[in-house]
DNA sequence: TGAGTCACG
DNA sequence: ACGTACGTGACTCAC
């Protein structure tokens, strides 16, 4: 028997653009393509399972339909479709077309009607249908002769429902749901519905008596009161929501059947269209070769053949994962090892999981130690850092990873959230996968197979995305970067990360009992000032009691009610002592649960050592983060910050620290960048750059600049880096409006080649949609483009500030490696243990130290050749404060 | 989960 | 009229 396939285009289309928005998928010209990747997918799916031979894809047009004629209210209050998805429409519809399939919509009725109609003529032709879509009013259409494929709400499965399945569901046939959902009401599409009778009620009546007629019927014969009260009073509002729900199934659609069958897909459009939208696994699929992800389903027992048998090889590539119970590297058991090597064999090697199946690590390294340590086998990972700390804590040094999809995925968009496997098996592979797919944290409640299908899984997406990946970086450019940098870095990061960085536990334990006494002294005292007891740490009560109670001028106005940021807490205490209270309590309450406290939660509680991590796939511009606990943000301005630096110290008694940091690095790449003339100058002859623009802006020779005229520079100078308007400069430096357009006037004048450089970075920018750093790495500013002018000049500031912080970036990454390459050939104990964006911080011997001395200022200032010269200042301590 | 606040470069 | 520069992470409160 013959087939029709009707599609329901909004609800695929729909469903793909939220399910994909957070995958942030974007075509050659940073356009966003998640719901046509979805949408195109979701029909290619359904092509291969179903195999019909006629199909259809039925729209809703822009017109106002027969149901808004009769309830004006119909669909009220719905948002807007999205603008993103609304710009993929007319591509879905053309690509649809191309693909052989006939679009249908008509004037005055939706999508929904359109297939009621087709599905009506096909039960009359005796053909079979199968409807796709999301919405559960479709279920009405379902009888012997179709069916519905249902998508549930989240995930990514469907579900056939027949009519069987409908009365499974709802116990009532498919004839009687428009009467039933007219009872109910839908919010969704504000449906009325009968007030105060929900899906109980109406299930109910609609299963003892049957359609609306014959429930009014019997109106006296229903029992309970509140039922029947609401129903006699809302009889017509029943009835025209039954006209609302009802599919109508006699639209006229002007075609036959014959129209239906499948045409022939235009390949070369579709070529062009889909290199275009970077849907390189579709195009693979659409030219009839089937691209699947297929996991060993007994690679459990691979897993213990692997081990029983002898050293696994493999001569081809060589995909890789770990299964970690916890989110992090040093220290959350590992539970298992996939190995998945190119062209067939996929291992699991169960370490430790809490079924009594585990192998031992013994075991482990002689089955797998020789191929993951060989360096001659090319091997591809999604987190290289990730999996070569617990490799290494497996007693595994792991050789030749050449290629890190995490990395990959990072470097082509860094604006980019999330990049798991799956995330990377949608975009490369055309593989839809559920969120079980775990690269690291896998869920607890997965049974031993399971977790080992899905480790094998992520090894297989992340060896099987390399060449599309591969390529996609060389074509933007962005290879050199990737090979010559970042992958390295992993290495460099794995390291610090291994190692740590040691505290002081009895300096912490003595500052914490030292602040804690502090605060409830400061306690004390604002609680007498404000005649009362109210929570310090809320900003809500200490703007009640200061504004409302005490009242004090609220100075400025956040979205839910009155700041109390420092600003404003500093200018009122010059009016009452209880801010200036607040403040101190703010600042070392801070201090002890940001620093104190938990340092001391996550330093190891045997070697004292904090295994922090160093994220190197989370900013936009190409810096590091820090994360659990945050090292970049220690603090060091005032005296508690330097108690706080000096709890961290070298790991042994006869070790130092060195740390070197670059001075003005951003104002002297911002030189580079822009050849501006008079900075190059300046810091080629060696002045300090703030006092420079000093005399530029206050038009005074270098001896007559103040500390104030200093401070003002050094803004300004900042400023420019920032992308700063006169407003900000104001605010910053402290100045009128006046002031500040002023000084910004000079600025120009002295540093013309700053701000011509700045129109032609802003130019070329939009033109490209993106800007680069000097190693070529790339952000994506798709707002450039965009005619809302704060989103705009947002993107404009972004724009200035990430070639200037991302070259940094590049810069200090490069010096790593070179540090670390002499680390290597001169064989030193010591090594890197924290990096903060423009210092490198070094735990060596003593008498490491000179060596290291030298080998930061060379390899620092060496690192990138700029055209004005890299300031480094190297200094060495028994802590990190000392080091400073 | 988001907002407010604050630590760093 | 606007609560203001770029890039992060983490705490606390309140919903």
């Amino acid at each position: 028997m013959a087939k029709l396939l009707l599609v329901d285009g909004p609800a695929v289309a729909y469903r793909s653009h939220y399910a994909l928005a957070k995958w942030d998928l974007t075509g050659s010209s940073g356009e966003s393509t998640a719901a046509t990747y979805g949408y195109i997918s979701t029909l290619l799916k359904l092509l291969k399972e179903q195999n019909p031979e006629y199909i259809c894809v039925a729209f809703d047009t822009e017109e106002p339909t027969f149901r808004h004629e009769m309830y004006e209210d119909y669909k009220a209050g719905r948002a807007e479709m999205p603008d993103e998805l609304a710009g993929q429409l007319e591509q879905i519809v053309d690509l649809t077309e191309a693909m052989g399939i006939r679009v249908v919509g008509i004037d005055g009725y939706e999508a929904d009607d359109v297939i009621g109609t087709l599905a009506h003529m096909a039960g009359e032709a005796g053909i079979k249908t199968v409807i796709a879509t999301g919405d559960k009013d479709m279920l009405q259409l379902v009888n012997p002769a179709t069916r519905v494929i249902m998508f549930s709400g989240s995930g990514r499965g469907t579900q056939i429902i027949d009519e069987k399945g409908v009365i499974a569901k709802y116990g009532i046939a498919p004839a009687l749901l428009p009467d039933y959902f007219a009872l109910m009401g839908d919010a969704v599409d504000n449906v009325p519905g009968v007030p105060g009778i929900g899906p109980k009620t109406a299930g109910v009546l609609v299963k003892e008596h049957g359609g609306l007629e014959l429930i009014y019927e019997n109106l006296d014969n229903i029992s309970a009161k509140r039922a029947r009260t609401a129903l006699s009073e809302n009889r017509e509002a029943a009835f025209s929501s039954r006209d609302l729900v009802r599919i109508d199934r006699e639209v006229p659609v002007g075609l036959t059947l014959e129209d239906f069958k499948r045409g022939v897909v235009q390949e070369d459009v579709i070529k062009t269209a889909f290199i275009e939208l970077g849907f390189r696994s579709l195009l693979r699929q659409i030219c009839g070769e089937p691209d699947t992800i297929e996991v060993n389903p007994e690679i459990w027992q691979d897993g213990l053949l692997g081990s029983s048998t002898g050293p696994i090889g493999c001569d081809r590539g060589v995909g890789i994962e770990v299964n970690l119970e916890g989110a992090t590297a040093t220290t959350s058991p590992i539970l298992g090892v996939a190995v998945c090597c190119e062209g067939g064999g996929e291992y699991y090697f169960p370490l430790n999981h809490r079924e009594p199946v585990n192998i031992s690590e013994e075991s482990f390294r002689s089955a797998a130690a020789g191929l993951l340590s060989d360096a001659g086998a090319p091997k591809v990972v999604h987190d290289a850092k990730r999996v070569r700390i617990a490799l290494e804590r497996l007693g595994i040094e792991t050789g030749g990873i050449e290629f890190d999809t995490l990395l990959a995925g990072y470097l082509l968009n860094p604006g980019r959230r999330n990049i798991d496997v799956i995330a990377i098996a949608a975009e490369y592979l055309g593989q839809f996968l559920d969120d079980g797919v775990a690269t690291g944290s896998g869920k607890s409640v997965v049974t031993l197979k399971q977790a080992s299908e899905r480790c094998c899984a992520s090894a297989k997406i992340s060896l099987d995305a390399r060449a599309a990946m591969e390529e996609d970086l060389k074509t933007k450019g962005l290879w050199d970067l990737f090979t010559g940098t970042e992958m390295p870095l992993t290495v460099v990061l794995a390291g610090m990360e291994v190692r740590g960085v040691k505290i002081d536990r009895a300096h912490l334990d003595r500052m914490s009992a030292e602040i804690n006494k502090r605060l409830a002294g400061i306690e004390k005292d604002a609680f007498a000032l404000a005649g009362r007891e109210f929570n310090l740490n809320s900003p809500k009560d200490i703007s009640q009691l200061l504004f409302d109670e005490i009242g004090l001028k609220p100075r400025r106005k956040t979205k839910t009610g009155f700041s109390t940021d420092t600003t404003v807490l500093t200018e009122l205490s010059s009016e009452h002592e209880l801010p200036g209270k607040i403040l101190e309590h703010r600042q070392l309450a801070k201090i002890k649960s940001t620093y104190v406290d938990q340092l001391l939660h996550f330093a190891d509680p045997s070697t004292d050592r904090i295994h922090a991590n160093f994220n190197q796939t989370v900013t936009a511009t190409g810096r590091l983060s820090s994360s659990d606990p945050n090292l970049q943000n220690i603090p060091i301005r005032s005296d508690l910050g330097a108690e706080m630096r000096k709890a961290f110290i070298p790991g042994r008694s006869d070790w130092m620290f060195v740390s070197a940091d670059y001075s003005q690095i951003e104002l002297r790449i911002l030189a580079h960048l822009s050849g501006d003339e008079a900075l190059t100058e300046a810091f080629s002859r060696g002045d300090d750059i703030h006092t420079r623009t000093a005399c530029f802006v206050f038009k005074v020779e270098p001896e007559a600049v103040t500390t104030a005229m200093r401070s003002i520079a050094k803004a300004v100078n900042f400023g420019i880096v920032y992308g700063m308007g006169v407003q900000g400069l104001a605010r910053a430096a402290g100045l009128s409006l006046e002031e500040a357009e002023g000084f910004l006037a000079e600025h120009k004048r002295n540093y013309p080649g700053v701000y011509s450089y700045i129109d032609g970075l802003l130019k070329t920018a939009t033109e490209n949609g993106y800007v680069e750093t000097i190693l070529g790495r790339k952000r994506f500013l798709p707002n450039l483009a965009s005619r809302e002018p704060s989103l705009k000049s947002a993107a404009e500031r972004m724009a200035v500030n990430t070639p200037v912080q991302g070259s940094a970036a590049d810069i200090i990454k490069l010096a790593m490696l070179g540090v670390c390459e002499e680390i290597k050939t001169r064989q030193l104990k010591g090594g890197i243990v924290i990096q903060v964006h423009d210092e490198i911080l070094i735990d060596c011997p003593e008498t490491e130290r000179e060596q290291f001395e030298e080998i930061l200022s060379d390899r620092m200032s060496n690192a990138y050749t700029l055209r004005v010269p890299l300031k480094v200042d190297v200094n060495s301590g028994r802590n990190w404060y000392e080091a400073h």
